[in-house]
DNA sequence: CGCAATCATACATCATTCATAATTATTGAT
DNA sequence: ATCAATAATTATGAATGATGTATGATTGCG
């Protein structure tokens, strides 16, 4: 285990950090029970870190404690996905316009640059979901306001708890694609309101079913 | 201390309520360090809940930790409060219009109850703050999305943190009622959008300095 | 068969200890 | 006297073992 990161995390951030990974992988289950002493031992810490990442990750929402019970992996019902994806929605369009109104000549460029990688990765689906993450974490980031990134941020790990995805259409990459060359062109002319309505459209687009 | 509660909470929620308490109380003072021992010797406590409900802070956003210092309280700037009531704005104003769409019939009743609560508290300060206070935890409640009701009470915690509130007028209480009437209306006609940008004009006119 | 008493389990908390990083105080050189 | 290097101090991060106690399961009685 020689991750010697530059900026060295607390223990229980690591742990957080993997149990996430192993929520996402599905390894730990929605529904089931965390065995502290179990993972403490798997893991070979005390029990004490394991417990803080525990309370890290249920304000983050991805596990639910029940006092005297424990932590168990929340489950997300399909209203929780539709719920959190209409706020990522609301909040990803507020950024976009607010880009548009705010951001620099060159962030706009740098926007453009990471659609342009995008447009470059059709062809391998997983370079094209990450080149996509990185532009969608991009504008947040150029929006400026470091209490939506961490809602976003928070949500996002949420939708991960989704396994099938059953809401979300698939195979619509080009569609996709079309969509973020519309987002850029009205961040370029300025277009705040513009930018707004396409970056809603583009989520709305995503849905499978058109509520 | 005899809080025999209901609902029994763990030590470290009650811990973590108290912290808010002396928080939003200005005895703990943004940027000031909290010491960890001193405080359990003062709780007559261990450190363990103590940090576990640390813990619970920093993820709302009230204390910052740095590994190996500590928990300080977050100091909350100037931007970080426009940027804070940015997203309440856009969350509460897009509620309204969840509300207007969807609500019952009786919910909007429910919610033109409590306004007329509201005209009628103008005599008492601190009562139409605190009715005020419900009618928009209500409205949130109507939504009907545990995300955001969760996501909107965290940043309201942090709109808490500062003290003078130089940012907002004061002493508008007429013009908020009148501007809670118009969302009422909007609500009754189920004007979705009419609901919004009632809502969001009565944000915006609460900032002293319309940006 | 249903209900109550008991039992086992696992969490919540405490107390203590160790290790280590950050702060400070001290020392020494220029 | 100033500043850099070093040593001492302090507080956090983490481990550990003990204890209390709520929850769920088991058992046994009516």
């Amino acid at each position: 285990m020689s991750a010697l990161s530059l900026a060295p995390r607390a223990l229980y951030e690591e742990v957080a950090e993997l149990l996430r990974q192993r929520i996402f992988n599905r390894e730990l289950e929605p529904g089931s029970w965390i065995d502290e002493l179990k993972l403490a031992e798997a893991y070979g810490i005390s029990r004490t870190p394991l417990r803080e990442a525990l309370k890290v990750l249920a304000a983050e929402g991805l596990v639910t404690m029940k006092v005297r019970r424990g932590a168990y992996v929340t489950e997300v019902s399909e209203k929780d996905l539709t719920d959190v994806y209409h706020l990522l929605s609301l909040l990803e369009s507020d950024a976009a316009g607010v880009v548009a109104q705010k951001a620099t000549d060159e962030q706009i460029a740098e926007l453009q640059a990471l659609h342009d990688e995008l447009e470059a990765s059709t062809a391998e689906r997983n370079r094209f979901f990450a080149v996509n993450e990185r532009f969608h974490m991009k504008l947040l980031e150029t929006a400026d306001n470091r209490w939506r990134q961490q809602m976003v941020a928070d949500l996002r790990k949420v939708m991960k708890l989704n396994r099938h995805n059953s809401l979300f259409k698939s195979g619509r990459l080009n569609d996709s694609l079309a969509e973020h060359r519309a987002i850029m062109s009205a961040l370029r002319s300025r277009d705040a309101e513009l930018a707004v309505t396409r970056m809603r459209e583009h989520f709305q687009n995503g849905l499978e079913a058109a509520a």
